[in-house]
DNA sequence: CATGGGATTGACT
DNA sequence: GTCAATCCCATGC
């Protein structure tokens, strides 16, 4: 995907980001959860405004944004809206398409709902690490790629974010409808 | 400088 | 269903 692409509401490039693929040298999955956040709505990072962790958000769109969440996870963003705009989508869940081995092995488990089924998941299986945060997706090793086809019927699902305290409210969640491969709670 | 709180996960009851 | 692990950063004194 083309920076245009990223330069755009970030809803609308969470949604559209369901279908695409995600990857990382030889391990690939489908996209298929995601969270739209705006620096407009208090449980963004960007909501506090510029700072040091809150730099790539800032940044250019069609960049990484990659931080650790609770001490332990490394969670994976695309930086969406013009440069100046804090916003990105966050990537929650992949259906495991490439490099499967290699993901069992880095995560320690057998089962392929397993693998990436939620977003600390998915960055253990791609080795995404927090000093891939500012790296291009447009260019570099990091990459995600167009719909090779149609969604298929129904579609997307939206519904309210996880795991947030403020904003519960906003539906900014995009699942693939039917996909076994998203996180809990799953969406109605 | 001290402190509180997560955009989570996996183990356990 | 409950709960601990673990650490960076934003905030406030």
């Amino acid at each position: 995907m083309n920076r245009a692409f990223y330069e755009r509401d970030v809803c609308a490039v969470a949604e559209d980001l369901i279908g695409c693929v995600l990857r990382n040298g030889p391990c690939a999955g489908l996209i298929v959860e995601t969270e739209a956040y705006h620096e407009s709505e208090p449980s963004c990072h960007a909501f506090v405004g510029l700072t040091a962790r809150t730099r790539t958000l800032f940044g250019p769109p069609g960049i990484a944004y990659v931080y650790r969440s609770y001490g332990i996870h490394a969670l994976v963003n695309a930086v969406a809206e013009p440069e100046g705009i804090g916003a990105a989508a966050l990537i929650r869940a992949l259906e495991p398409i490439e490099g499967i081995a290699l993901m069992r092995e880095r995560r320690g488990a057998e089962a392929v709902a397993d693998l990436c089924s939620g977003p600390g998941k998915l960055t253990q299986a791609l080795a995404i690490r927090l000093d891939d945060n500012g790296a291009s997706l447009t260019g570099g090793p990091i990459e995600i790629l167009p719909r090779r086809a149609a969604l298929p019927a129904p579609g997307i699902v939206r519904s309210v974010r996880i795991g947030i305290t403020k904003a519960v409210e906003l539906e900014w969640r995009f699942s693939l409808a039917g996909s076994r491969f998203v996180s809990r709670p799953r969406p109605r």
